[in-house]
RNA sequence: CGCGGGGUGGAGCAGCCCGGUAGCUCGUCAGGCUCAUAACCUGAAGGUCCCAGGUUCAAAUCCUGGCCCCGCAACCA
């Protein structure tokens, strides 16, 4: 079996619930995904969750739960929010799962053996109320330390490390070896710098367990378990390892048998894009690629590193309120509404502004009046003027489809999912020129003219059923009902399938309906 | 001098790397059309491209200095 294209996003710390920042991840995967997959790759998509940790073990114990029931809580509410963005991830790995700690610990057991790690003590200042070590940074300007850290006590603790230093130059040169390897190129530039002007410490990979007991067991020292990048980070070889990929089960000396999987083989790794946030960029970009050297794996091909959102030009934050529902805009919306806006809103890298407003505008505007609206006018005329029956093929906007289509495929395989958003919709405006300078409607009422009804009629038609396969992606929801308004049994979900004359004359049509209805302007609240 | 992003018609953005007619969406105004979800199409008005220097035949774009916003360093992608 040919490597699958691998695709993870960040997993998500199950500390809270979803919010748009997650969706946000999430819906630029899946749509990398789709592309890929209509682009003929076999994809392996993987998302899931981060489930160890302070911060879960306390509010387990604050809710009376024990954290692994509190965990598959959360995760069935984490579950539900990947269906409910229709992501097609083919896994959802949960760090407390079974499968994960096993790579874990086989990974901590081969370079313990190696003489990878050392055992060292930290001496510092610790906050018994927030059980964390504090440090320069957390101190007024005065020297004391904020009184929400209670009482602040000097305290020792052993640790175990992870010799991160001795690789910097390496990874300085593979960095700037590889300039695909971070992406956008700022971010690239940002870890060059970092790593450049700062001597990297040695990575802490502990935490002893009687301060924190909810984590995957140290198993070379019982009295520490793993803390957060040797567990969370792992996640993305863990589950290839589970699935059999050859690569990992080697290096780690696993025989895929312990996973009772039915491969043989299943090459996943290198993983072909990491999708994550800018705020763990350091750990992807630094901490990941020294492990897994470290372990003797290839590097992952990309990592692809989206920025935030904000609300109305504010941060968004809980405490404040500041925030965006996606599950209630998409309850009222729909889904595609809401995929599209975020895709097509801002592009994956810098920032971005949430707004009411534009939300409103884009759906009305791109989706609503000229999405909707054409697929309606088109497929309304058809069904009136020729009962829905497709004419003979013709070629008229041939060309435009087949630019819209070359420039949306170039895109996707470049990941640049807005830029393709642009190019589709640049159809969308062709078409809807086209029926305005052909007058379909004028010609109706001319018999002499039937045949360049016929034309026109097809190339509306045929426009729509291409802009249906480009849209599969971004807008499954969408491109299923097109489909269905054309009366096609089987989705084309290969972009293969947008190439141009793919209706048959004499097909009979189904009623056209709203895509998008219009929703009345008054505002709510 | 902690790190990073940004300041472009009323709003939101692209363009900047690789100088050469300032572009897109929304909004406004005028016209056209009536197939369609009061949708669609065409045209117009509207800009000291933050400021000041510099390089250049030519600067939104390159260089220097300054001003101002916003993130990260604090639960959060």
């Amino acid at each position: 079996m040919s490597k699958r294209f691998y695709i993870t996003t960040a997993i998500d710390y199950v500390n809270g619930q979803p919010h748009l920042g997650h969706a946000y991840e999430k819906v630029i995967a899946d749509v990398i995904a789709r592309s890929r997959r209509a682009l003929g790759e076999d994809v392996f998509f993987l998302t899931g969750l981060d489930e160890h940790g302070q911060k879960v073990q306390q509010a387990a114990i604050a809710e009376g739960k024990n954290p692994q029931g509190y965990c598959d809580e959360l995760a069935a509410v984490w579950r539900a929010f990947a269906a409910k963005l229709k992501l097609t991830n083919d896994d959802f790995v949960r760090t407390t799962d079974a499968r994960h700690k096993e790579v874990v610990q086989a990974i901590l057991t081969k370079l313990h053996g190696e003489g990878q790690f050392y055992k060292a003590t930290y001496e510092g200042y610790y906050s018994a109320r927030e059980e964390s070590f504090l440090t320069d940074k957390d101190r007024l300007p005065d020297g004391s330390f904020p009184p929400h850290y209670g009482e602040v006590v000097k305290l020792s603790e052993d640790n175990w490390y992870f010799k991160l230093r001795e690789h910097q130059q390496w990874l300085i040169e593979f960095i700037e070896a590889n300039p695909s390897f971070i992406q956008p190129d700022h971010r690239r530039n940002e870890v060059l710098g970092f790593l450049k002007n700062n001597a990297l410490e040695d990575l802490c990979i502990t935490r002893p367990a009687a301060r924190l007991n909810w984590g995957i067991p140290v198993p070379f020292d019982a009295a520490f378990v793993t803390y957060v990048w040797f567990d969370a980070l792992v996640n993305y070889i863990s589950i290839a390892a589970a699935h059999g990929d050859p690569a990992v089960l080697g290096a780690l000396g696993l025989d895929h048998s312990a996973f009772r999987v039915p491969h043989s083989t299943f090459p996943l790794w290198p993983a072909d894009l990491h999708v994550i946030g800018k705020d763990i960029l350091k750990f992807h970009a630094v901490f990941w690629p020294i492990m897994l050297k470290a372990m003797g794996l290839p590097l992952p091909r990309q990592l692809l590193v989206h920025g935030w959102w904000q609300k109305d030009g504010a941060k968004i934050s809980k405490s404040t309120g500041n925030i965006v529902d996606p599950l209630a805009v998409i309850d009222e919306w729909g889904l595609d509404a809401f995929r599209y806006y975020v895709i097509r809103e801002l592009d994956i890298g810098p920032d971005g502004n949430w707004t009411d407003a534009g939300f409103q505008s884009r759906y009305a505007a791109e989706l609503a009046n000229g999405l909707g609206n054409l697929v309606n006018r088109s497929l309304s005329m058809l069904k009136r003027y020729r009962n829905g029956l497709v004419p003979a093929r013709h070629d008229e906007v041939a060309a435009d489809a087949e630019k819209a289509r070359a420039e949306t495929i170039e895109h996707l395989r470049n990941s640049e999912l807005q830029g393709a958003l642009v190019s589709i919709w640049s159809l969308v405006t062709r078409a809807n020129q086209y029926v305005d300078q052909t007058a379909p409607f004028k010609l109706a009422r001319d018999l002499n003219q039937a045949k360049r009804l016929d034309e026109v009629l097809y190339n509306l038609a045929e426009t729509c059923r291409v802009l249906a396969v480009l849209l599969c992606p971004f807008l499954p929801d969408t491109a299923a009902k097109i489909f269905a308004q054309l009366n096609l049994s089987v989705a084309p979900d290969k972009l293969s399938a947008a190439q141009w004359g793919g209706l048959a004359a004499g097909h009979q049509i189904a009623e056209p309906a709203a895509l998008f209805p219009r929703k009345d302007l008054a505002p709510k609240k």
